[in-house]
DNA sequence: TGCCCTCGGGG
DNA sequence: GTGTACGAGGGCA
């Protein structure tokens, strides 16, 4: 028989290394197909005789054969191994002193490779019905042919849960879910009453997962909260944990993420916390922002009383928590996001939504690697802590700016990549190309480098999508979809490239990467002044220009022009991106903020790089205080800003302010996990909290009051919400730490005047770093990618 | 300046 | 599972 299917995740078994491949078919199944009898290799450079006998003799031995292979510029014999156990290559490529090549890549990726996987597949094969036992999907499919297909989008079963447990002896009381398919939301629950417990929620979960089959299971927080729970319930009853499509448990990897066999584990709160950036992550606070709707009202922290008292509420609480995340996850179309990018890096669903970014260059280089008899470096294992210069950063003088334009260079890094031809494949010394760092390249004429030239195709591909995107109306979101993932790879693509030791580069290549984007935009700004143009910022790949300009559509005409003057004459695309009146910096690099005013969808808004204060342990004030001083300096009242934050600041040095905006909060967990808990103010807070009889968990968002900054640890003392706080803050603290806030803003504006009087007590000055700036301060590369 | 430690979400 | 890794901020050397 045949079938297409979309691959969500791959593995291999361990008794009999054959690969697994799951996903859903055209036609909306789910489906296990096995390859059998593929094997794991890898390659040793040059290897000696006493190196190739230890291989032989080694029991996970299978065949050997010889290859020629492109590293470092030349051409080296290797020779590949084939042997039984992926799980052994480890220990197998330390046997030889010799260098091992491609021995790094997990089993299922050396599958996908090999055969040039799409996340498509078109499978020609037979029906296993003696393996329908071993897999919960609607059919298993021995895999006799299988070559990549076009990429589609089946439906997906997508299932979310949450748990409500008991804090002191952690028994599960209730699981509630939603459970989303072909538009359609179906919901339940699994609770303990007189006829049921713990554990036949537990086994009632396990057969819920197994009869629902979902492809994706979601929950907020479920990674950090939910997972390990019923990992540790399940352990407790001594049920196993199989959830997964060939019944095996669910496995944390790396104390980040969880990988379930033939499932993509997808906790809405990290995605959130990915897209959105909101400035609180609760699921009452996301779900209200995105979805108008919050939770149910049920007293998390008394939740046994609750359960005792209100059991019904409870149960409603839980399933509208699994429907909130369900829909969280739905509305900020991550799955879409990541099917798409699965699709242009050509892998499982799974790898792209639990892995690592490396991952994605390496699917695309490898197999052309591969293709081309290129060598496969292993990852570096060296530490790098070693910097190189990064994005050019030019200085902008401290004050308030009117009608800026901004000019952004389309993908700087991949432009100077292809433009230069910088790749492993070229660095040459007999390379006629050299770098502003010295390195050198053959030309395009004599070698095209392989990065160069997959760069280039993606932007081919891209710039071809656009145009699909604008004729075929109908598949208008399909499209947009496509072209946005591969300017999401390229961006990886020179992310990896150019920040850390990735196996296919160097710092050479990387610093000869930035190196090439500094010359360029440097050379730009200059020549942008010599035609008399006032340049007053710039950072990496973008470029800010006073526009002497009085209305707006005078300045969008400025800067059209600008950017296509100068796209036409250095062969570069640098696109004009928005106009802010006004700007204001203090001075200091990457940070700035202005209100926008083009492009129109955009007009009005406020853009702030760089100032923002931590939200979860700075108090009420600090933040409310540094939005108005940003809105009263934006509305151009910068005396207005300086007088609201003087007054403010002798307010709450005389006492003036309610205890409210002053407490801080945090959570606190068991007070031995801490290497230094006593000096942690948290901690102190926690344990004023037990001595006053309050309730404690550990794992608790506790909330406190600062009532003397003077000693070491500072003294703090708890706040209770509803009664009455005993103790007199210290003001001269909090009026300081306002200050402080506020200064990194306001100090630059008149330097003369200390803007704000010293509360009380001698405050040394602040922010007077700026003494000995040069005009030209360079940055790392990794500040960028942030 | 750079490293180490911690939190955030969840009950 | 031939796989290592979130991002921001404060404290401290």
């Amino acid at each position: 028989m045949k079938i297409k299917m979309r691959i969500i995740t791959a593995s291999y078994r361990q008794n009999d290394v054959t690969v697994e491949l799951f996903g859903r078919s055209s036609d909306g199944k789910s489906v296990t197909a096995l390859f059998f009898g593929f094997k794991p290799y890898f390659d040793y450079v040059d290897p000696s005789e006493d190196c190739i006998s230890k291989m032989k003799n080694n029991p996970e031995f299978i065949d050997m054969e010889d290859k020629n292979l492109f590293l470092n510029g030349e051409n080296v014999d290797v020779k590949r191994f084939y042997v039984k156990s992926p799980w052994k290559v480890p220990e197998l490529r330390k046997i030889c002193n010799c260098e091992a090549l491609a021995a790094d890549i997990p089993f299922h990726h050396r599958f996908i490779y090999d055969y040039d996987l799409g996340s498509s597949v078109n499978i020609e094969g037979e029906l296993l019905e003696d393996e329908k036992k071993n897999y919960t999907t609607d059919i298993v499919i021995k895999i006799n042919k299988i070559e990549t297909a076009e990429s589609f989008n089946p439906d997906l079963k997508i299932l979310s849960f949450d748990i409500e447990n008991s804090i002191s002896t952690r028994e599960i009381f209730v699981i509630g879910y939603s459970i989303y398919f072909k538009g359609k939301i179906q919901q339940g629950e699994l609770s303990s009453n007189e006829t049921s417990d713990e554990k036949s929620i537990l086994n009632g979960f396990n057969d819920l997962i197994t009869e629902e089959d979902p492809d994706i299971i979601t929950g907020y927080n479920i990674d950090g909260y939910d997972l390990p729970l019923l990992e540790e319930r399940m352990r407790a009853n001594r049920i196993h944990f199989n959830t997964g499509r060939d019944f095996l448990p669910p496995r944390r990897i790396m104390d980040q993420f969880w990988r379930l066999h033939g499932r993509v584990i997808d906790d809405a709160w990290w995605a959130v916390k990915k897209v959105l950036h909101p400035k609180h992550e609760s699921l009452n606070f996301v779900s209200n922002l995105l979805l108008n709707e919050g939770k149910e009202n049920v007293n998390r922290i008394y939740i046994e009383n609750e359960w005792k008292n209100r059991r019904d509420d409870v149960v409603k609480y839980c399933i509208k928590d699994s429907y909130l995340a369900l829909m969280i996850y739905l509305k900020i179309r991550i799955l879409d996001r990541n099917l798409y990018l699965s699709t242009v890096s050509m892998l499982p669903l799974d790898d792209v939504t639990n892995g690592g970014t490396s991952t994605y260059v390496d699917s695309i280089l490898i197999r052309r690697a591969d293709r081309e008899s290129i060598g496969v470096p292993m990852s570096a294992r060296r530490s790098s802590n070693e910097t190189y210069e990064g994005g050019y950063v030019h200085t902008m003088e401290p004050g308030l700016y009117d009608m800026i334009v901004v000019l952004d260079f389309k993908s700087m890094y991949p432009s100077m990549i292809i433009k230069h031809n910088i790749c492993f494949t070229t660095l040459s010394k007999n390379g006629e190309i050299t770098a502003p760092n010295g390195a050198k390249f053959l030309s395009p004429d004599v070698k095209k480098g392989i990065i160069p030239d997959i760069l280039e195709q993606l932007m081919k591909d891209r710039d071809e999508v656009k145009k699909q995107m604008k004729t075929d109306k109908e598949n208008y979101e399909y499209f947009n979809g496509l072209q946005d993932a591969i300017k999401v790879l390229m961006n990886t693509f020179y992310g990896v490239l150019g920040t850390t030791f990735y196996r296919f580069t160097n710092r050479e290549i990387s610093s000869a990467i930035t190196a090439f984007a500094r010359q360029t935009i440097t050379s730009i700004i200059s020549d942008l002044e010599n035609d008399g143009n006032k340049v007053i910022y710039g950072d990496t790949d973008s470029i800010f220009i006073e526009s002497g300009k009085k209305t707006v559509d005078e300045a969008i005409d400025f800067g059209n022009k600008l950017s296509s003057e100068i796209s036409q004459r250095e062969n570069l695309v640098l696109e004009f991106e928005k106009v802010m009146d006004p700007l204001f910096s203090h001075g200091a690099k990457k940070r700035y903020a202005g209100k926008i005013v083009y492009p129109e969808e955009n007009n009005g808004e406020i853009l702030v790089r760089g100032y923002e204060t931590r939200r979860t342990d700075s108090f009420n004030l600090q933040s409310e205080a540094l939005k108005k001083v940003f809105d009263l300096i934006l509305s151009r009242n910068v005396n207005g800003a300086k007088q609201y934050a003087e007054d403010l600041i002798k307010k709450v040095s005389a006492g003036d302010i309610d205890n409210e905006d002053l407490v801080i909060s945090r959570s606190v967990k068991d007070f031995d996990t801490y290497k230094n808990a006593s000096s942690m103010a948290n901690v102190n807070a926690a344990k004023k909290m037990i001595e006053r009889g309050e309730m404690f968990i550990p794992g608790m968002k506790v909330s406190w009051i600062v009532t003397n900054a003077n000693r070491t640890p500072q003294e703090v003392e708890p706040f209770i919400d509803g009664e009455t706080f005993n103790y007199r803050p210290d003001y001269i603290y909090y009026s300081k730490r306002l200050q402080e806030t506020l200064n990194r803003v306001l100090e630059s504006l008149d330097k003369e005047v200390e803007v704000v009087k010293n509360p009380q007590t001698k405050i040394t000055d602040l922010f007077n770093e700026d003494s000995n700036k040069k005009k030209s301060e360079t940055t790392n590369l990794d500040d960028f990618f942030k």
